[in-house]
RNA sequence: GGGCGAUUAACUCAGUGGCCAGAGUGCUACCUUCACACGGUAGAAGUCACAGGUUCAAAUCCUGUAUCGCCCA
């Protein structure tokens, strides 16, 4: 006998258990084999910087979902796991921890110390990431996972770097980058947030030396940042303002012609603005721009240096006096201006890397920027030159990492080369796939274009929508900037170049000292004040008297050993300087699987090989190109181009053919969720609550789209344990607090108050995945429950009964529905209709209506295996899903019913992980069996119905009788037994003659009519059907309107046409047969 | 400032030209019937943001307005 199964599923009994049976059976070993289709995901690495958070937990199950699907489909697979360093993140972290809990910054502990701290978190936060990514069932080939800084990924790191820099594509320039000034390093762009704050407008005054009689004394500048006048080395008016002016004005009136009420008001405005401006400031500036052509100067207030007035179109004549000051060592768009005027203005830093001012601000050096802003407006002031003060909005960036505001810096930095460069890129050097291109940016535009002619042919699709996502991609790279790779910051990969700076006339001594070891894994360029690379043959065309720095890249550890002590006793010295982290994730496709070689990849103790094994393919050449990646759309420019890029040129390909962008969580204010803001959730927390299982269903139901999705969050009050919901609760002492209303007591949701308790932040949309595992939980023990030890018996197809047939047709459909679904990537899709399947029909209707049978040994045999083949087929359609609850089930229905199938028994496996995807039988689709099927629920449900109305409960059995016509009735009439036992009749009598109790309600269903005898309350019967008539005529009258629609009718296609007259007829019958009901009641 | 997107039932979302606009949750009524009350049966609930336009026909296409979100500068 089968062991008793419990009411309900206690997720916390099973999934560790599940999990640890499908690791000791290996059954996520992804090794390369014979198989032609592999399907390869490879992990977006979470960072280290702290645990996973929902949307991880999103992006991890749609991952898990991919992959158990084509694992069940036959596929080779392979997802790869793995964590990132993330440079800035991790060190930001540890850096502020270090502060807060030993008031020590990294300066007290050294480089070594430092690194030994950030090891240590991220030894803890990795261990913590894997134990979420299991507890949600994550299926990953655990003996491969990687880290970004380990022998594997440093190796690819270093070999990419070295090659990069071989072919010319890195360099080292003088450029204004995003800096830091807590953490002292550069920042990406993508890493820098803008708020907009209110702050001032200063309009200073800079006295014209000598002015000739006429001529202004005074030129004023206004800045938002006065302190930066300091460097300023150049004051800018228009060299046309005049002719600036009038095209503004056209744009202007063309713009007028096409915009509305309201944009004209405004347009106008703006252009009386501009006239008067005509008026008043044009004169100035024209004598402004003569003073410029003579070479003119003003005197930089404070600092007393004379700085010279020149002529350039970024001064708008249009706004504040038409002159602006020009400070190219600290504002991007100064920065071009200098770029555009080198011969005749300087370039000055006035910054030390912390953010103080240096030696070049005088009096100021020493000062902080805040600091010295005051000190510079206050003897502005003394001196009379602050001309105006003015109140505006401006926006600030602040770096992600430290929160403190970004300064434009003047620095030098590495870069890759993006854009097109002369003579052209060779992509996929030394492998078989090799071929030219124009520049790194282009071939990865040309990816996804479908331009590439890349020896596979693959190109990069993205999903769910190709050409939204397609366009972020594509824009992004058109923009060829150059990507800037150096960080200074101590946790992440050492940039692998030595370098010497040497004079014009000492370079050939010094390129002597160099060793000859082109071949071998040693590469030197010379570069220029500018970054520009000269070779080291080419020295003869340089100007002796300029400064140079020699670089030198070493390829690898090997080369390292053999030839850094020579270097490093020459006078070289390695960068400081770490790579980006985007540098290293960059490579994760290929770098993972053991590129360059993956035969001699330095793996940790147990894990699988990389190379070679039993004579068939190294995991590289197997595996790569892979197939999908999976994340949201913020990481698309981050990411997806460079991991791109990189692939197309180090091995020929792309690294993956599909890029899968699923949604973004949001709490239900429509704010994304984040621990800092608190309002984020933890994943264990909901696994612990509601069921790993339960929680990947409510995700998988969530991913419809492009839409992100809104997930109201509640609290967990600690003090009664109820729900609250913090869109409603009120705040306590900071908005990271709150008072539960029960109590009245506070508590906090971040966990940094020491003296309040926490509460766990989860939400009761959750419920409902819990609910269906219960549901598919109950339907399971049903049928285990009426299974027994089922044997495997050969089935004539003749003996399937009507609702047999309905259900495997049913079934054939649902599969080919759910595996369409997941092609085109809509989990949500997917999942509803194998739901709709499973809840609405095999449990609604299946399991009812075979229950007479079960209980009926002769009958029960044939219901027993149609419903083993359904659980059976149920149970792999929702493994993907929920694999936790289907494989506990699985291995009971494997021991009750070991073989399961109708004609011949269907292939099985011990572990459903590893079992077959299930496959549509078309032959089993009956669409006229469905349509039988179909009235027949109806009938049933229009009895369901009028129990409910009248109040008749299911205990008291009715008599009735169905008045159907010929082809109804034939229907209908095999199938009274079934309309028996659901509507819960006495007695039924079907045919065309049937008269009419004289004590009846009439039901009509389309040309069908059902009577209840012996029930009868006359008015409501009367009220029912009046409505129900009132409804169907109002039909009537809007399908005769469109009917005799002349253009309807001529313009309309046919089949429309036709199905309205159809449906007038259809309407017109029911509502006679409703009529003569009335009468009779 | 530029670009992309959203606005559909109380809530979260499907629905991209053609039956009376759907689902889940919540709500209401009835049912503890021998798989499941985390259940069953039935029901109520929508000015498809707003204003124009195109079309025989618009939630769906176009234009504008409002509100919100994301990305870029």
């Amino acid at each position: 006998m089968p062991e008793e199964i419990p009411k309900r599923y206690e997720h916390k009994q099973y999934e560790t258990q599940i999990y640890a049976r499908w690791l000791a059976a290996d059954a996520f070993a992804a090794v390369p084999d014979g198989r032609q289709n592999r399907y390869v995901i490879m992990m977006p690495l979470p960072n280290v910087t702290g645990a996973l958070h929902m949307g991880h937990a999103m992006d991890n199950v749609m991952q898990d979902l991919l992959i158990r699907w084509h694992r069940m489909m036959g596929d080779n697979t392979l997802w790869m796991a793995g964590t990132d360093h993330a440079g800035i993140g991790t060190q930001a972290v540890v850096e502020k921890r270090l502060f807060e809990h030993e008031g020590k910054t990294r300066h007290d502990l050294g480089r070594e110390g430092l690194v030994a701290k950030i090891q240590a978190w991220k030894d803890e936060y990795r261990e913590r990431i894997i134990r979420q990514q299991q507890s949600m069932g994550c299926s990953c080939d655990w003996l491969r996972q990687r880290f970004t800084m380990d022998a594997v990924c440093t190796r690819a790191v270093r070999e990419a770097f070295f090659r990069l820099f071989r072919d010319g594509l890195i360099y080292r320039g003088n450029r204004l980058v995003n800096w830091d000034c807590q953490l002292q390093t550069a920042v990406s762009d993508d890493e820098i947030v803008h708020e907009k704050v209110q702050g001032h407008f200063w309009h200073i005054k800079y006295p014209i030396i000598d002015p000739k009689p006429g001529e202004p004394e005074f030129v004023t500048v206004a800045t938002t940042r006065p302190e930066t006048m300091l460097g300023d080395t150049a004051v800018a008016c228009h060299p046309d303002p005049s002719g600036e002016l009038d095209k503004q004005v056209r744009t202007i009136r063309e713009r007028m012609e096409s915009a509305s009420k309201k944009e004209k008001e405004e347009l106008g405005k703006e252009l009386e603005r501009i006239e008067e401006r005509k008026k008043s400031h044009l004169p100035h500036l024209l004598q402004f721009r003569e003073m410029a052509r003579q070479g003119r100067k003003v005197l930089l207030p404070l600092l007393d240096r004379e700085i010279p007035l020149i002529l350039d179109e970024w001064a708008d004549p249009s706004l504040g006096s038409g002159c602006v000051k020009i400070t190219p060592g600290h504002d991007p768009n100064d920065y071009d201006v200098w770029g555009r005027h080198k011969d005749r203005i300087n370039i000055i830093n006035i910054l030390n890397p912390n953010g103080s001012l240096n030696a070049k601000a005088g009096p100021y050096a020493g000062l902080d920027r805040f600091e010295a802003r005051k000190r510079v407006i206050t003897d502005l002031k003394a001196q009379g030159l602050l001309e105006d003060i003015e109140d505006r909005e401006i926006e600030i960036g602040h770096s992600d990492r430290s929160k403190t505001p970004i300064e434009p810096y003047l620095s030098k930095q590495w870069f890759v080369r993006m854009g097109d460069v002369e003579g052209g890129i060779l992509c996929g050097a030394g492998t078989k796939k090799k071929f030219r291109a124009t520049g790194l940016a282009q071939v990865a535009i040309d990816a996804a274009n479908g331009k590439l002619k890349s020896p596979s042919g693959w190109g990069l699709t993205f999903h769910p929508d190709p050409v939204r996502y397609g366009g972020t991609y594509t824009s992004w790279l058109a923009e060829k900037r150059d990507w800037c790779i150096s960080r200074q910051l101590w946790w992440g990969h050492r940039i692998p170049i030595w370098k010497a700076g040497v004079d014009g006339v000492d370079l050939a001594g010094a390129i002597a000292s160099i060793p000859k070891a082109e071949s071998s894994g040693l590469c030197a360029w010379i570069a220029d004040s500018e970054g520009r690379l000269y070779r080291t043959d080419e020295i003869y065309g340089l100007d002796p008297k300029s400064r140079f720095d020699i670089l030198i890249s070493l390829q690898n550890a090997a080369a390292e050993e053999k030839y850094a002590a020579a270097l490093e006793s020459a006078g070289f010295a390695q960068d400081p300087d770490v790579l980006d982290t985007w540098f290293s994730s960059a490579l994760w496709p290929f770098s993972t699987l053991g590129w360059p070689d993956p035969a001699t990849a330095e793996l940790e103790p147990g894990q699988r090989s990389l190379g070679i094994v039993d004579g068939g393919e190294d995991c590289l050449s197997y595996y790569y190109p892979g197939s999908c990646l999976v994340t949201a759309r913020d990481i698309i420019t981050l990411w997806v181009a460079r991991m791109q890029l990189m692939g197309l040129y180090l091995l020929g390909d792309v690294p993956f053919t599909d890029c899968f962008i699923h949604a973004n969580i949001q709490d239900g204010k429509g704010e994304r969720m984040s621990k800092s803001k608190g309002n984020g959730i933890d994943p264990e927390d909901i696994i612990d609550k509601y069921g790993s299982d339960a929680m990947r269903y409510v995700l998988c139901d969530m991913q419809t789209g492009t839409q992100d999705i809104k997930l109201p969050v509640q609290a967990v009050s600690p003090y009664t344990g109820e729900l609250v919901d913090l869109a409603a609760a009120k705040h306590g002492r900071s908005i990271f607090t709150y008072i539960c209303p029960k109590t009245g007591k506070e508590f906090d949701v971040l966990g940094t108050m020491p003296d309040l308790p926490m509460a766990k932040i989860i939400s009761e949309r959750f419920d409902i995945g819990r609910a269906f595992c219960t549901k598919l939980w109950n339907a399971a023990r049903f049928a285990l429950m009426n299974l027994g030890e089922h044997k495997f018996v050969p089935l004539a197809p003749d003996k399937l009964a009507a609702e047999d047939q309905w259900i495997l047709s049913r079934l054939s459909r649902v599969i080919a529905k759910v595996t369409e679904e997941l092609q085109s990537y809509n989990p949500s899709a997917a999942l509803s209709a194998a739901r709709e399947f499973f809840w609405g029909e095999l449990c609604d209707w299946y399991l009812e209506l075979i229950k007479p049978r079960l209980k009926d040994e002769a009958s029960a045999p044939v219901a027993r295996s149609v419903l083993a083949l359904a659980l059976d087929q149920v149970l792999r359609l929702f493994h993907p899903f929920v694999p936790f609850i289907t494989e506990v089930l699985w291995e009971r229905l494997n021991v009750q019913c070991p073989s399961r199938g109708l004609e011949k028994p269907i292939s099985s496996s011990e572990l459903l992980i590893s079992a077959s995807w299930p496959e549509p039988e078309p032959e089993r689709e009956d669409r006229q069996n469905e349509a039988d099927f179909a009235l027949v629920q109806n009938v049933i449900r229009g009895i369901r119905e009028f129990r409910s109305l009248h109040n008749i409960p299911s205990s008291r059995k009715l008599d009735a009788l169905i008045k159907a016509d010929g082809k109804s009735a034939d229907i209908l009439r095999p199938m009274s037994h079934l309309i028996r036992h659901m509507a819960a009749l006495k007695s039924l009598e079907v045919g065309p003659d049937v008269k009419r109790p004289a004590t009846a309600a009439g039901q009509v269903i389309g040309d069908v009519e059902v009577y209840l005898a012996g029930v009868i309350d006359a008015d409501k019967e009367r009220e029912r059907l009046e409505a129900r008539r009132k409804k169907l005529v109002d039909d009537v009258q809007k399908t005769e309107a469109r009917l005799s629609n002349e253009s309807f009718i001529q313009r309309a296609p046919a089949d429309v046409v036709e199905k309205e007259k159809q449906k007038l007829q259809e309407l017109r019958s029911e509502i006679h047969l409703i009529e003569a009901n009335i009468k009779a009641l």
